[in-house]
DNA sequence: TTAAAATGTCAGTCAGTACAGACATTCATT
DNA sequence: AATGAATGTCTGTACTGACTGACATTTTAA
């Protein structure tokens, strides 16, 4: 079909200004070097988007993101802290890998982009919440100790956010399974932390 | 002081520039707007720089927060797990906070500046050993549990990164004492997972 | 094979922006 | 008050980069 190759296009375009965005930002990249590294003219570029803004947005909205965050409050928790942990930040990390180059280029764009940045946060917050409920209702279990159960659905996350955002940027030597220990051993850090 | 004066203007100068690109980053100021901003005429700029690129510099390594950073080394630790890292994430986040707006910057700007990735990870991994080392030795004293040092290392950094993150995008609410109050729990459940 | 759809080429427009020179003006110091 | 340093103003240059139009070429589907 032809409607397919147009899409083709059109989506190789996209990934590939998300990968140019991402290294250098949206005032960094020329529409020649994003049309160029997709394997297109100039022109198509504009055939398809029209405008260089408007190319932006539809990489943002590509960011279904969002969407696959989701699939992390259907995480069927088993009322056990060291899997239930485990189960969050390993679906949590996933979605923040495949979706690093985006992420990187949104944290890039100023804070001219109107909206943008309470849609950027509107899933942190929701799972932010998520945890906290999740906490609280441990507490009442006496699953874990008395504490304050947003405090520490905020640290979880602000802890694993450092981390993705370090496996992102390459500050540390995070190959083969490093990660994945990583991620037990601060799982763990927390299980011993909170367990009566 | 004649110099005196040039000075103040060059600090200035500086400082509206970091202001402005850690909103919009560097090409998404122009050098019409930095000056305006910072109460001189666009000339003014040049004469003190000679161009923008030099000013992105200057502005670099005036605000170095590197040599800051070396004071929490200096920090005098007690071998007691929860008064150390307090007042190691004490220091962290006063000099987070005070550079916020460099870090913000430097967070903007592309991969293509050289050097400048190198440059702003050779502290965080200075203090990512000075903790190790910290960690190692609480072992050897039998104050903590048997660990992977490193990793509880790079998970305290990791976590008070994202808190540092948080605070200066105003994710969360952390009016008053709230961010402190975090901090607080944050280390209290470091301490409750590490001691034996 | 053929028509339509998609892409390429190339030349060009237009606005924005870093930066320079000449000259006038303000400011601090004596 | 006078002098030199610092700054302002204004004009201008050179270049970049988003975006367009006309026309040629390639690709796809019937």
């Amino acid at each position: 079909m032809a409607s397919n190759r147009k899409q083709e296009t059109s989506e190789k375009i996209i990934t590939t200004a998300i990968d140019l965005f991402s290294k250098d930002g949206y005032n960094g990249v020329t529409t020649e070097q994003i049309a160029k590294e997709a394997g297109f003219s100039e022109k198509t570029l504009f055939r398809h988007f029209q405008s260089k803004q408007n190319l932006l947005e539809k990489a943002i909205d590509r960011y279904h993101y969002g969407e696959e965050m989701r699939s992390i409050f259907e995480s069927k928790v088993v009322w056990n802290l060291q899997e239930d942990l485990t189960l969050i930040s390993q679906n949590y990390h996933r979605i923040m890998y495949q979706n690093r180059k985006l992420l990187k280029m949104l944290m890039k764009i100023g804070e001219n982009v109107p909206g943008l940045h309470q849609y950027s946060h509107r899933h942190p917050e929701l799972l932010k919440e998520f945890l906290t409920n999740y906490f609280e209702e441990m507490k009442n279990r006496e699953k874990i100790i008395p504490v304050d159960a947003e405090k520490i659905a905020i640290t979880f996350l602000y802890m694993n956010f450092g981390f993705a955002n370090g496996r992102m940027n390459g500050s540390c030597d995070f190959r083969d399974g490093e990660f994945e220990k990583l991620l037990k051993d601060s799982v763990a850090l927390f299980t011993r932390g909170l367990t009566p």
